[in-house]
Order: C-alpha cells, then structure tokens, then sequence
DNA sequence: GCGAGAATAT
DNA sequence: TATATTCTCG
C-alpha cells in the first residue's frame, strides 16, 4: 500500500481526467461565448521549464464582435457599458471558489512530494501543478491549509489521526473533513519532518526544469486542466457535454504533450468517500 | 518589488 | 467550512 515513493508519479495519469472531459478554468468562468468572443485563451502559461508553449489557439471561429455576454460582469454594475471596459473580461471577472478536487489535491500533493519541503512553496508548486488558471494564491491558500493538516498529522498519533476516532475529542469535524481530502493522496511520508526531504536538492529554479523531466511521460493535453468543476454551474455542466464532442478546443489548454503518455499506470481510483459523488466527474455519458 | 507565510475576511 | 483576500515580513 505504500509503494507509490518510487512510482507514485506513475499513477498521476489516472486521476487526470480525459481533456475532453475536462473544461479549463477559464471557461468555467467566463462562457464560452465570451471567452471566444474576447479572444480570452488563457490567463497564465505555466511554463517555466523549455517549453515556451507557443501554440496560441485563436483557431476559434468567433462570433463578429456582437459579445453578448456584458450581464457576465459584476462589476459592470448593470449599467450595460459592456463595450467600455471589456478589456480585460478575464481579470475583471470574479473567479468563482476554487474547489479543490481529490484529484487536484493530489496533483497537489503530489507536487509537493516531488519538491520536497523546501522547494514547495506556492509558485513552484503552480507551476508544476501545471493546471490552468490555477493562481499562486490559489495554492498558497491551500498550502497553508495542508500544512496544517500535516501539522495536526504530526501531532496527533497516526492512529487516531488516520480515521478520525470519533469519539477522540481531539479530531474535530474540521480535521475529518480535510482528512477526506488529503486522504485522497498518498501523503508521502517524507513529509512529516523538515528536512527530510530525498534527492530534490533542487532550487526552485531547478525545480522548474525538473519539471519537463518529472513529467516527462505524461504531459499530455489534459495536463492543464482542474480536476473536475463540480457542477455548482449549472450551465457548465451543458458546456461540458457539449465540449466533450469537441475535439478542437484542445489548444485552449495548456502544455502540448509531449507525445506518447500513459505511463501505463491503471491504478485504482482513490475515491474519497463520498467525496467522489461531489466530484462530478463529468458524466459527460461517455465514462 | 516579489514572493512566502500567516492572519483575516467572506 | 473552505477558499479568498489581505497583511506582514524576508
């Protein structure tokens, strides 16, 4: 049960879901339409190792300029001034929650493991993380929250910790929670003790470069994606099984893959509990 | 000025 | 509560 320190990043396909199950994030949050409209493709490139990414996917056949998407903007205050200070829709516009997935988490997670402690701080886990329109402030926040826990982890005995008890007094319904979560991932053990980190003496500069490598088998298409939008958006869920027939918006992701992926790694699919029936994969039909 | 980390707010 | 935002410090 604990073989994944070798090959734990062997696994990391099987939580990726298919790109075209997945809608990046900054469609999530802006409509299609709109994005289109603006020419919005993506907010950051996550890119920090070689690959310069420099494949822009303005192949979308957008709509002349009749963006009828101005009621998206909040902060337009119901004026309808959609013309005037539509620059930058995607700055403007309020990034709904992030919610942070099984899956996301454990390419969290994951990212940390392979940083090791000392790297692993918000920008270089972003960017290996590699998910677009993930926000460095976005895994800062769940950094601190996963330090904590490992923290609580340390703390507590691993017994008790490791279930919750239930009636231990000192897990409170907070600790199980976010154990359901970071339950999801493998929480390498090399963790727990500063310090103790392996053979990532790497800056975080390095880190970067080590980035291609560490992927280096699975940076494929969907590599840039949440995890799974949970369908708090209605109108996302509709989005998505449409996009699921199209092929075409591959290029709004992120990294090109590197060509070949699966590292042939079917492993089993940790659900969190009930977890995983908030996780809405997609039930795009297809899966 | 940037980024990390913690505190605080929503 | 979970996540975002803000603040402080290096």
């Amino acid at each position: 049960m604990r073989e994944e320190e070798s090959n734990w990043f062997a696994r990391w396909d099987e939580q990726l879901p298919s790109p075209e199950e997945l809608t990046p994030l900054s469609q999530t949050l802006i409509t299609p339409d709109l994005a289109v409209a603006f020419d919005i493709h993506r907010r950051r490139s996550s890119n920090a190792g070689g690959s310069p990414d420099p494949s822009p996917p303005p192949a979308h056949s957008l709509p002349p300029s009749s963006a009828a998407a101005s009621d998206l903007d909040p902060s337009d205050g119901g004026g309808g001034s959609a013309a005037g200070g539509v620059d930058e829709p995607a700055r403007t516009l309020k990034r709904p929650r992030l919610v942070w997935t099984p899956q996301l988490h454990k390419r969290f997670v994951d990212a940390v493991a392979h940083l090791g402690i000392k790297n692993a701080v918000p920008k270089t886990i972003m960017q290996l993380m590699s998910v677009d329109g993930l926000t460095r402030e976005n895994v800062a926040s769940h950094l601190q929250k996963y330090r904590l826990y490992l923290k609580r982890m340390q703390g507590l005995s691993p017994s008790s910790a490791a279930v919750g008890g239930g009636g231990g007094g000192s897990v409170s319904a907070a600790d199980m929670a976010t154990e359901h979560l970071f339950a999801s991932a493998p929480l390498p053990h090399q963790f727990m003790p500063y310090g103790h980190q392996h053979h990532h003496q790497m800056a975080a500069a390095a880190a970067a470069a080590q980035h291609q490598q560490y992927f280096h088998h699975q940076q494929r298409q969907q590599m840039g994606h949440f995890g799974s939008p949970p369908d708090h958006y209605g109108f996302l869920r509709q989005q998505q099984q449409q996009q699921q027939q199209q092929p075409p918006m591959a290029s709004l992701g992120v990294n090109r893959m590197v060509g070949t992926n699966l590292g042939g790694c079917s492993e089993d699919l940790e659900e969190t509990g009930s977890a995983r029936k908030v996780l809405t994969l997609f039930p795009t039909g297809d899966e």
